[in-house]
DNA sequence: CATGATACTGTGTTATACACAGTATGTCAA
DNA sequence: TTGACATACTGTGTATAACACAGTATCATG
């Protein structure tokens, strides 16, 4: 493993805490998969497909997400959507977050 | 699994990525696990001490950090410290965190 | 002298990211 | 029209890491 390489990792562990919260954020508007990659990744978050498909699944599963497949359309895709549960729980993760922000911004000053 | 444990998970998936950095810039003067483990949680980052210990020698394994066992004093205690290397990395990460607070807050606003 | 705080090691389990592989359709230019 | 590339998803295997849990032992203090 070279040097870059092991800061990439480090760097990434920071960035990976932040996808759940970036993925619950942007979808309040209906996305699928392919399409919230590439939201996330115009703002500067770049996830892996690897990464996100399998998140998408899991915060279903947790109840977090609902889905739906669109047939109608030219491709057949899957949609998710922040469910109820999900609503519930960002504010209190914007929260938490904002938290660490102020938390770090006095531990790296 | 209860919905406040869940919702626990989550946000700890939110602490967990700052960990590194925290711990990192915490031992830009000499701790060792116990001291570091309460100057966190001062400073309000409750770490585990079955995450903290483990995560302090894969560190130094990393080479982010030294470690010298001090027996001198009332009690044998391992010091760690930051080493060269993560002198080296520390500023890069303190980059990329700011770069993710400034894209987070993009995005959640 | 008992109790709680201090201080560390080590192991096992589970969750997770990510790599990798595979499938298939749409688009567009040569 | 065909080849390349972007789109869009599923699924599996593996390495890693957090965390729980257990164990050990010393120090401080009421």
């Amino acid at each position: 493993m070279t040097n870059t390489e092991s800061l990439e990792n480090v760097a990434q562990e920071l960035r990976r805490g932040v996808i759940v919260l970036a993925v619950l954020s942007q979808l309040s508007s209906e996305q699928y998969g392919y399409s919230l990659l590439k939201l996330l990744s115009d703002q500067g978050l770049e996830v892996d497909q690897g990464t996100l498909y399998p998140l998408l699944r899991r915060l279903e599963t947790q109840g977090y997400l609902q889905s739906v497949w669109k047939l109608e359309e030219a491709r057949p895709r899957r949609y998710y959507v922040i469910s109820a549960e999900g609503k519930k729980v960002l504010p209190k993760l914007k929260k938490e977050w904002a938290g660490i922000v102020s938390m770090m911004e006095k531990m790296l000053s």
